[in-house]
RNA sequence: GCACGCUUAGCUCAGUUGGCUAGAGCGCCUCGCCUACACCGAGGAUGUCGGGGGUUCAAGUCCCUCAGCGUGCACCA
């Protein structure tokens, strides 16, 4: 049979299969569990422009084990899959595409044709990734897949603008926004990145009215000075007291500004006296409007100056500045120029420099007097609707709320949803209709030139109702029995982006949250703790690893040793070593079923069957790690979940059991501790267990949907588990022994023993024979056995004088700790009694210890002086 | 600036409700017989759990504080 078994297990053999298998069975579609109990986790939809990376892989991971766990418990469950199309990211990512492979733009498409082809574009990426999320093993129910834009599901999405609109959340206004001058679109805050970069501190003299005199301004922006309409001052200055009310002749530009007084100004930076750009400046726009100031645009939407700027009109903003800066040092109007760290505005999809323009732009009020969607969602959060994992990201949830502005959710790209509005040609943008689709005329004029507004959805409205939308929201069967979703994981990166939205969004159209466990993955770094990506060249290709270890070993290697919302690293070593123990569960199965021909996988053992010690004993920590995965499981602690099966399958289903049962076969007992770890491994390695099980079983069975292992409290023997550690102890002191003195492997030591228990377990695992005659030499002892090793002729006697002083000292440093301990009334009195009794058995066993080494010690003195 | 997190073996990280002489992997050292496995086996070395203080019978774990590092948000014109 031996032969029928390869030696290792080729994963990339046999995974496509097995998954094929899966799929066939149905199973991966709930409608084919017949429970009451459902399980749903929605998957969050990857964008569909690319293909499948790490992070992907790393959520599937953690969605697939609770998945898969929650089936094999006997639930409906439900992982629905899905692919984001991702505006802006999509259409740059399209746009570069067409620029290579053709060198044209989208505007030599033309909007319609564009659309049309990226449509196409991500359909056809959509299926290359879904083939590529099957590889990582990941059982959703594919038939039920969506995207962004099916009809249904954006349908559903635009009904909530609608709703919106009625309720007053949604307002059109002109209003300073982030623009990228690159993707040509207003973006949100949460799309702008913030980074640190080194820069200039410019210090300008504004010349005073009818004045000698000067005020002097500090921008790190000279450029935006030709559209300054005020100089701005804290009125608790008293350097500038006198000066507020004054007007300042603006340099370059000779217009005549006031200097005003506003509390916003910080006295500290700079010189206190502060440039107002209101058309440039978020902060500025906002005193410009509470000061009732001009706005003068001077930048244009491609980073320009306008021709409000004066000579410097078509130069580029990099290009005014220096013009600027050398115009007004001819003047002889720079103070001074210093270096000062900036903090440089960039678009997240492309980094270019953000422009912060006015622009108008359609905007959810966050906070408005029909719904609050920040209030509700605040109160959802203190009122524990969401479980959080990790548990501070409540904190962060919380907080980010609470610095809510409105929502800027206009974009100008063509990729995406088009906001459903209408303008009558007749009657302006002012009296605007709102309807999804085309109104037939105007309700004013009964006019029939209707245009469509020409922006688009923000990508984050439409994914942000996700959860309740591809339910079917609000009719559909799978929303009547999934809402709201038992789970949902994703990578902490999009906490703001996505989370924040499906909460809000999710609140506002069905009144209840969209998920009850929210669980954070963190970002897979590289080796050495850096960021993968694609121009670094670091990354790690999940597929490339996949068709070299399996999948089952990058799945393990994803989560173990890692935390909910915290890093993690990533690299092949980590991958190869879990190949390894795939390896190693393989050959625990090439060797169960290579030893007895009628070994069989049994699902439950009664307590005559359990024989020896070792049975006992393993049978006894099947049970109890059955126990403890379970528990972790439930508290959503994967990494220690894998620890525990990690622990229990190599060091002591391996490495003790399997050598033990070379010497006392006993079928039952294996087969019914092989049945429990490979449904335990299962929702981890669903790959190689799933094999092992189809190949070990008689019958036509699946794994995928056998049940979930329930301990049996009766076959937990802590008595014997503790008997066979014992064993174990003695047999590593043999071992230890054998090391120390370099005794070959090969060479069998004759050992004496009084009272021999499990003569044949030592003698095999410690490579000693047990002889009748009463032997010299060293002994070792541990709680009622006694062993002598025939090696007197080996000994250092110095040496193990020294080891045993070593022992003796530690025995008494630990029984003077217990002694104070045990002395303590306090300890007494308030411990549990559990506790205390734990430590009084210690107290024995360090005791009883202790006298035995000090008798081994003197043993070993009369060793020395008989000069062996 | 505000908030959050991290600091445990040479490296990367676990450590459950506060309670067993602090664990794993990698790396390192020694040795490798026995047909499950060299993708392996046996043994070993390395820790004032970042510093200080507190709560408690008991602290790696809870609280305060300091330091270093990281992240998010806000923002300084």
């Amino acid at each position: 049979m031996t032969q029928e078994i390869p030696k290792t297990y080729e994963a990339n053999k046999y995974e496509d299969g097995i998954y094929k298998l899966w799929e066939e069975s149905g199973f991966f579609n709930p409608d084919r569990i017949k429970s009451k109990k459902k399980y749903c986790n929605i998957l969050p939809p990857p964008n569909a422009n690319g293909e499948l990376h790490l992070g992907h892989a790393s959520g599937y991971t953690v969605m697939d084990i609770f998945g898969r766990y929650h089936r094999m418990k006997g639930e409906k469950v439900l992982l629905y899959p899905g692919k984001d199309h991702a505006g802006i990211q999509s259409q740059v990512v399209y746009e570069r595409k067409i620029k290579e492979e053709r060198g044209i733009s989208r505007y030599d498409l033309g909007r319609e044709k564009f659309y049309k082809e990226i449509y196409d574009f991500c359909i056809d990426r959509s299926n290359y990734m879904r083939a590529q999320e099957k590889k990582i093993g990941i059982s959703a129910d594919w038939s039920r897949e969506k995207f962004t834009l099916d009809p249904e599901v954006l349908s559903g999405a635009l009904e909530t603008f609608v709703k919106m609109e009625k309720d007053g959340m949604i307002y059109r206004g002109e209003r300073i926004i982030n623009w990228c001058p690159r993707c040509a679109t207003a973006l949100s805050d949460v799309e702008v990145l913030h980074k640190k970069t080194a820069g200039k501190l410019y210090y300008i003299k504004y010349p005073l009215k009818d004045s000698k005199q000067f005020i002097i301004v500090a921008t790190t922006r000279p450029e935006t000075m030709l559209g300054d309409t005020a100089v701005a001052v804290n009125p608790k200055d008293k350097r500038f007291e006198k000066l507020v009310g004054k007007i300042v002749i603006l340099p370059l530009q000779n217009r005549e500004i006031p200097i005003i007084a506003d509390r916003r100004m910080e006295m500290e930076f700079g010189t206190g006296a502060v440039k107002i750009t209101p058309a440039h400046d978020p902060l500025d726009w906002q005193i410009g409007k509470d000061h009732k100031l001009q706005e003068i645009q001077v930048i244009n939407e491609k980073a320009e100056i306008t021709k409000l700027g004066g000579r410097h009109v078509g130069q580029k903003v990099e290009e005014a500045r220096e013009n600027i800066v050398r115009d007004l040092t001819e003047l002889g109007l720079i103070e001074k120029i210093e270096e000062n760290e900036i903090n440089k505005s960039i678009c997240e999809r492309c980094k270019e420099t953000i422009e912060p323009l006015i622009s108008k732009q359609w905007f959810v009020d966050v906070d408005a007097k029909k719904y609050s969607l920040k209030k509700e969602s605040l109160k959802a959060i203190k009122n524990k609707q969401i479980k959080f994992f990790p548990n501070n990201f409540e904190k962060i949830m919380t907080q980010w709320f609470s610095g809510l502005h409105d929502w800027c959710i206009s974009r100008q790209i063509w990729w995406g949803p088009q906001i459903p509005v209408w303008y009558c040609e007749k009657c302006g943008e002012e009296n605007y209709i709102v309807s999804i689709e085309k109104p037939t005329n105007c309700p004013k004029c009964k006019g029939t030139k209707l245009t469509q507004d020409p922006d688009t959805f923000d990508t984050w409205f439409s994914s942000g109702q996700w959860p309740y939308t591809v339910l079917g929201y609000p009719k559909g069967q799978d929303y009547k029995d999934f809402y709201p979703t038992e789970m949902m994981v994703m990578g902490r990166d999009i906490l703001s982006f996505w989370c924040s939205k499906m909460i809000m969004l999710s609140l506002y159209r069905t009144g209840k949250v969209p998920f009850k466990n929210l669980f954070f993955t963190g970002l897979i770094r590289d080796k050495d703790g850096q960021k993968m990506s694609k121009s670094k060249g670091n990354g790690v290709d999940p597929l490339e690893m996949i068709e070299k270890y399996g999948a089952d070993a990058l799945r393990m290697s994803l989560i173990t040793d890692t935390t909910p919302g915290l890093d993690t690293r990533l690299y092949e070593e980590k991958i190869e070593k879990y190949r390894n123990f795939v390896t190693k569960l393989w050959n625990i199965y090439r060797y169960s079923f290579s030893s007895s021909e009628n070994l069989e996988l049994v699902e439950k053992i009664s307590k005559k069957d359990v024989r020896s010690l070792a049975d006992q004993w393993i049978v006894s920590r099947a049970n109890q790690t059955i126990l403890e995965t379970s528990k972790m499981l439930e508290n959503k602690n994967i990494a220690l979940a894998e620890n525990i099966l990690i622990k229990f399958t190599w060091d002591e289903l391996a490495a003790w059991y399997l050598e033990i049962h070379k010497l006392e076969k006993n079928d039952k007992v294996l087969g019914y501790v092989l049945d429990k770890v490979l449904k335990l491994w299962h929702p981890f390695m669903p790959f190689v267990t799933e094999k092992i099980y189809g190949d070990a079983n008689k019958k036509v069975k699946m794994l995928m949907v056998e049940k979930w292992p329930v301990s049996d409290k009766k076959l937990i023997d802590k008595k014997s588990e503790k008997e066979f550690r014992d064993l174990q102890e003695m047999i590593v002191k043999i071992r230890n022994i054998r090391s120390s003195y370099r005794i070959a492997p090969s060479e069998i030591i004759e050992a004496y023993a009084k009272k021999l228990k499990n003569q044949e377990i030592i003698e095999k695992l410690g490579r000693v024979k047990f002889v009748d005659a009463k032997k010299q030499g060293i002994e070792i002892s541990g709680k009622d056995l006694k062993i002598v090793l025939d090696i007197a002729e080996l000994i250092d006697v110095e040496k193990e004088k020294k080891n045993f002083a070593k022992e003796i000292a530690n025995l008494e440093n630990l029984i003077a700790k217990n002694n104070t301990l045990l002395a303590n009334k306090n300890f007494l009195a308030s411990a549990p009694k559990e506790i205390i009794d734990n430590n009084k058995a210690k107290m024995i066993e360090y005791k009883t210890k202790l006298k035995k080494q000090k008798e081994l010690f003197s043993n070993l003195n009369n060793l020395g002086k008989q000069g062996v």
